[in-house]
RNA sequence: GGCGGGUUGGCGGAGAGGUUACGCAGCGGAUUGCAAAUCCGUGAAGACCGGUUCGAUUCCGGUACCCGCCUCCA
């Protein structure tokens, strides 16, 4: 069996995974808070971890091996954006998801096996709370119910920080009721206008950091295997996650191994509205950069390392998979792929690493094929991006698709470079080729004939033009 | 102030205490009427200072610079 190792920011160590059933991997991603589109940081969890599953499911068996990533559908964010727009709350949360599912898919990640919402869960964290009041680790006041994190000597442990050096730090908020400053909320009362369930404290609605700790219970159990999210998370949300489910869970362990990605930033800089370099991943896909591409950029640096997201890595990746999709064109994948591959993702998910293995296997397209898709890439179906799309540009021209003009073109450039070979004047010939290259096309000239091919770069438009000149 | 990440050849980016990462770009050659395609070949690195070692880019300590978290932003 492969042995995997991993990065365990609870230990910070690389050790060696070890499943508390190995006959049901569990796994545990902090999902997006749902009022408006995933930007690409939302991403680089998403994927980092679809890998990881892939790679489980590879060792244990495809069907031992359960994923939840919750959606957080109850939130302050989500009721100012209904605020700010009138819209009901549950449109805005359902639109979202829907958003959400169709930009994940676009990356080539796979669902997981639950997708639990924080609303329907609501009941599981009122039963939380309670036994978290029994067991002397949360108290009511004015309405709220607050962890008490004193209560809790293990607090900090995880994301390595002392309450008291917190508190020296002293950006927590202040509240009179709370009762150490680093308290939080696991339930706080919702006015009339506000979203609200019935509960012990009073209506109101649950804190963030609950919502994670019940769902991760209700689906995988008191403990369970790998917990993970962006390094943002880690203090406060996940400690907070731990502080709850292991004070309402004494001796469970919650999760073995915790996981987190560095960010991502973009052209060197941070991802921010101010600075304006902020943008979704349907924004990416808008500009017509393909998923995979997308994708591709993502995994091309370790996980552990902060990503930079920038034009000249998308133009990269986008021109290595256009060449791998033409090699593996009518290709049929290996049975499995190169043993070289998982080992790279067996170490600490070096994904970087396993593209490194693909660049190798050029001389084998079905093993190429077999183990780029392992890791997402050069899924079937998945090459749309590399189709040209004539109708969109142009209605009014005689030519019914792009490559009917390409066939027209490659019939026309034969003739001309019969008359040229015969008079051995090329300054025609190579005019058209030029003006052709210029607008991005590929002109192949062999004993065999002429070909012409499509590129990245390729100018629809332009090659249009061209081909009005060329053949009136 | 506290906690954490980064610094590798022109660019991107890994592993490993001593033997080629890999990709892109560049350069040389083949091929071609020409070539931007293809094929073959090739130079180039480890922020700085010290330590451990026969030997460090890889381990340890320090310095500098960049970045993030500590504000329910992955």
């Amino acid at each position: 069996m492969v042995e995997i190792r991993l990065t365990n920011t609870r230990t910070r160590t690389k050790q060696a995974f070890q499943p508390l059933d190995p006959q049901n991997v569990r796994l545990y991603l902090c999902g997006p808070t749902v009022y408006d589109r995933a930007h690409l940081g939302n991403a680089r969890p998403v994927l980092v971890f679809d890998v990881l599953v892939r790679l489980l499911r590879h060792v244990y068996g495809a069907d031992h091996v359960t994923y939840v990533r919750n959606f957080t559908d109850v939130d302050d964010k989500i009721n100012a954006r209904a605020a700010a727009t009138g819209r009901d709350i549950r449109e805005i949360t359902e639109e979202t998801v829907a958003w959400y599912h169709d930009d994940m898919d676009a990356l080539g990640a796979d669902r997981p096996d639950h997708e639990p919402r924080a609303t329907e869960y609501i009941v599981q964290m009122i039963a939380m709370i309670e036994t978290l009041i029994t067991r002397g680790h949360a108290y009511e006041a004015e309405g709220h119910v607050l962890f008490d994190v004193r209560s809790f000597p293990e607090y900090g442990r995880l994301s390595g920080r002392s309450v008291d050096d917190m508190i020296a730090g002293a950006r927590v908020e202040v509240a009179p009721f709370k009762r150490d400053p680093m308290d939080f909320v696991l339930w706080k009362p919702s006015e009339a206008d506000q979203p609200g369930w019935d509960s012990p404290w009073g209506r109101g609605r649950p804190g963030w950091h609950i919502e994670c700790s019940a769902m991760s219970a209700a689906l995988l159990g008191p403990s369970f295997d790998i917990h993970g999210g962006g390094i943002d998370l880690q203090f406060p949300h996940h400690e907070n996650e731990v502080a709850q489910s292991c004070c309402a869970h004494p001796g469970a362990g919650f999760a073995n191994v915790w996981l987190h990605n560095e960010m991502l930033q973009v052209e060197g800089k941070k991802m921010s509205k101010s600075l304006g370099n902020f943008f979704t991943v349907r924004d990416l896909l808008d500009r017509r950069i393909a998923g995979e591409v997308i994708r591709y950029v993502l995994l091309s640096t370790h996980y552990r390392k902060p990503m930079d997201w920038t034009q000249g890595k998308a133009d990269e990746a986008r021109d290595i998979l256009w060449q791998w999709r033409l090699l593996t064109k009518d290709v049929e994948p290996a049975a499995a792929p190169h043993p070289e591959v998982i080992e790279a993702l067996a170490n600490d998910l070096n994904t970087p690493g396993a593209i490194a293995v693909l660049h190798r296997l050029k001389d084998d397209p079905a093993l190429l094929l077999a183990s780029a898709r392992f890791i997402g890439l050069l899924q079937a179906g998945g090459d749309d991006w590399m189709r040209a799309d004539y109708q969109a540009l142009d209605s009014q021209s005689a030519f019914k698709d792009f490559d009917q003009i390409l066939a027209a073109l490659q019939d026309r450039l034969a003739d001309i470079r019969a008359q040229a070979m015969a008079s051995k004047d090329f300054s025609r010939l190579d005019r058209a080729k030029a003006d052709l290259t210029g607008a991005g096309l590929e002109v192949r000239m062999s004993k065999a004939g002429i070909e012409l091919l499509v590129r990245p770069t390729t100018v629809q438009r332009d090659v249009a033009r061209i081909a009005e000149d060329l053949l009136a």
